[in-house]
DNA sequence: ACTTTAAGTAAGCCCTGACTTACCGTAAGC
DNA sequence: GCTTACGGTAAGTCAGGGCTTACTTAAAGT
């Protein structure tokens, strides 16, 4: 999986509310599916399959133990995420910037256009 | 529009490859919208209809000039997104040093077990 | 060994949303 | 004033994905 896929992933991934719910409720740490899918408002194969594609995007880390399994969250596929909407706030800031400086030339050149008359 | 549904709404815009790829081109500065259309490789209403959801998400701002509308990335929603994630991070770190702790203590036990065997 | 509990898989339904064509409003240029 | 380019809106189609029920696998307890 290429750097971009996985982003693509990480995102499309965290689009869902149900499984943006289950992320928050592994805030406090690891829970075995059947403790997220009594919280979460749905089936347990629904809460299955969200963990997968959550697995599946490097977001989610699973320690088997036991009869059960824990879903703990991935602390490197939030780091990505993040790696890539730093990218994104500096390449944003920067043309913002640029715009800012493109439209005060153009006013100044209006005001010396007025004052010329 | 509460401060969860911002970050929800800004997630899910940001979830379709297409608009990503909207928000990759305006990387550079503004951009109106028949240059994204011609650039990325659906119709021109589609383009519009994507433009409308990043904005409402915030991720936009939009300055009409004469015939033209420009589209450029805003930083505060970025912004609003990277804090979002920086908790989240924040929350996932402390999970996974306890959890860690938390097995270093069940591995201690064990070997005290099986040393007073 | 049998039951019970935890959890993933399969098949199917249905709804959301992404795209298209066709149409409408609006600002520039002649 | 009329045409032309830019761009948003409406209506309709269609595929993808989220949910459910039913089934299967596997580990623990008795």
């Amino acid at each position: 999986m290429t750097y971009t896929d996985a982003i693509s992933a990480s995102i499309m991934a965290l689009a869902d509310p149900t499984r943006r719910a289950l992320i928050d409720r592994l805030r406090g740490g690891p829970l075995p599916v059947c403790d997220l899918a009594c919280d979460i408002g749905v089936s347990r194969p629904a809460v299955s399959q969200h963990l997968r594609v959550l697995s599946d995007a490097g977001l989610l880390v699973v320690t088997p133990q036991g009869n059960r399994r824990l879903y703990a969250i991935a602390p490197e596929g939030i780091s990505q995420l993040r790696l890539y909407l730093d990218t994104l706030w500096d390449d944003a800031l920067a043309a913002f910037v640029a715009a800012a400086k493109e439209q005060a030339l153009i006013d100044q050149a209006k005001r010396e256009k007025e004052a010329s008359k």
